[in-house]
DNA sequence: AACATTACCGCAAACGTTTGCAGTGCATAT
DNA sequence: ATATGCACTGCAAACGTTTGCGGTAATGTT
């Protein structure tokens, strides 16, 4: 079966194309007659607009493309599920790609975005990415490429981040504050940014209180989990989590010896709120949502996009929640 | 700045628009010494063809549309992710559609696959949804419908689910197996057709093999936690748990009375695989596995879209996944 | 009666591709 | 010299829209 088109229903019709097509949005021209005449037949024939044509003759794409590590993911998910809602809201639709943190797929999304001449582009790179520069190809093209959670170094290009530093240092001073002593500080993947800030200001801070703080580096809950079993000999009486991934490792752990929270460690995670309500006494974690971060990123590209040129490099508050494991 | 077309490449080289576009499909009638030429061209220029433009030509998108009630849900999410990776593997991309269980945003998501002319819809229903008509109108097209998970009663429809019966009866047997006397079981939401189906395998099991069990229904996870705490103080050797959201529930009760795992109560449950792994020893499930889910549809849609007529109606086997909590 | 205005409607071009068909130029064969 | 074939390349139409512009008939104004 055929697609009806504005052709078809013009010749069913005996009117013309045009007045078909004005018609269906409701032109002032186009007599109450023939308006109503005209939407009836479109309906009886379900006709839907090719949004292929339209964007041939508009240049207008109504669609964002996403890029993510990947959807099933603490996080991801949750942007994403706002920005379709938000996208929808405003009539536009989502394309959602993963790179699986595989630079090459990255760049091979880019590709489909452009492709698809997307109207704007929500984008969350791979640690390996090395250059921004298939972004910026894109935003030379006028579709505004909002990056958020993890961004580039670059300056000149629109950031939408969680407050890392804030986060760490809300994490740091509730450890210095229930004093404690020894803390095992659990981080991600070193060659991301958001690692680095986050790092930084947490050994910082402990540094300048003078508590000992292991720090270590996992590339997953499994090589968290691994940490955490080697250095819980040394009996540190706390563990940061850098994030919900690590999180579940030190969990695993934890649980493993039968360590009763906060008693016989204090344990405390940046997490988007999910994860440490799992557990009991439930995680105090520094809230990072994925949904406030969506939200304005939304808002950057639709303020960019109405011809706002400054660009947006901003962060959303974290805040803490207590849990009993503190 | 604007878009390089085939027009623009052939305005540089000097060569004819369909010069370009052969030389740029490695048409066995260009020159070697023309392809590379534009070909180095394009890739200078950066040009990428115009989907929306070809799909005009050739009548052929390269998209699937896909509609879930929520992005960010234990299964959905995994469903999804596969779907992605396996549409862009075959050079498809994928529009993801969120229905919020809103029947009405369903069809305002289906009218905007239409719209996009996708290739083919993958949908899973909203318990609202009272008529198919408008999936079918888009079925008339010839666009494939594969209904996953949440599927309509009607026949003559492709459908893919899980196996609620032999995931439930996996459990049970299960539990008969260790010799369990008495046992708590907690389900969802007693309107759903997969509750119906998974309380009544599980509960008949129980009662041909003389095995007291205590059936309640919780709508979320607190609901759970706060079953759990009252009926814990009857003291049941073992906790089946319909769903991850029970089992999150369940877990919080259980850690909050320092049991362990599996002597002093044994828990079972029915799940996608992820929080069980979250907790120490992992919670033996019965796996219903998003991705196996997602494949199946995926490979039902790539032979009906080869022309294949038959209709699929099929299941996905679920499986012991042994952790160390029975 | 002549003119101006209004209320509708249609023509045709353009957007960026693809592709059947029709060349063109050249070398080889007769 | 003419014919035959080959290796390339270009013309033009079509896909489904939107929209500036022009046209026609009817109504209103002087």
């Amino acid at each position: 079966m055929n697609n009806t088109t504005l052709k078809k229903l013009s010749e069913i019709s005996g009117l013309s194309i045009s007045t078909v097509s004005r018609a269906l949005k409701n032109h002032p021209d186009i007599s109450e007659k023939t308006k109503s005449l005209i939407n009836e037949l479109a309906d009886t024939l379900d006709y839907e607009p090719n949004v292929n044509a339209v964007y041939l003759r508009t240049k207008h794409t109504r669609l964002f493309g996403v890029i993510v590590p990947s959807i099933s993911n603490f996080f991801y998910d949750s942007v994403i599920a706002t920005l379709e809602v938000e996208s929808r809201k405003n009539n536009y639709s989502l394309m959602i790609l993963q790179s699986g943190d595989d630079p090459n797929i990255e760049i091979a999304n880019i590709k489909l975005c452009h492709q698809n001449r997307v109207s704007g582009l929500f984008a969350c790179i791979t640690p390996e990415t090395k250059s921004i520069e298939p972004f910026q190809k894109l935003a030379e093209l006028d579709v505004p490429v909002i990056f958020f959670d993890k961004v580039p170094d670059s300056s000149g290009c629109h950031k939408i981040c969680v407050a890392d530093e804030q986060a760490a240092s809300l994490a740091a001073n509730l450890i210095v504050e229930k004093q404690k002593k020894k803390v095992l500080a659990l981080f991600e993947n070193s060659k991301l940014l958001i690692t680095k800030k986050r790092h930084e200001t947490f050994t910082e801070i402990m540094r300048t209180h003078g508590i000992e703080c292991i720090s270590e580096f996992a590339l997953n809950h499994y090589e968290a989990e691994k940490l955490t079993d080697a250095f819980l000999n040394e009996k540190p009486d706390a563990i940061f989590c850098m994030t919900d991934e690590i999180l579940t490792g030190v969990m695993k752990s934890v649980q493993k010896r039968h360590l009763q929270l906060p008693d016989d460690i204090g344990v405390i995670a940046i997490s988007n709120g999910f994860i440490p309500t799992l557990y009991y006494p439930q995680i105090t974690y520094i809230e990072t949502s994925g949904e406030k971060l969506a939200e304005l990123a939304f808002q950057s590209m639709m303020t960019t996009l109405s011809g706002n040129t400054t660009i947006h490099d901003e962060m959303i508050d974290s805040r803490l929640v207590a849990g009993g494991s503190m």
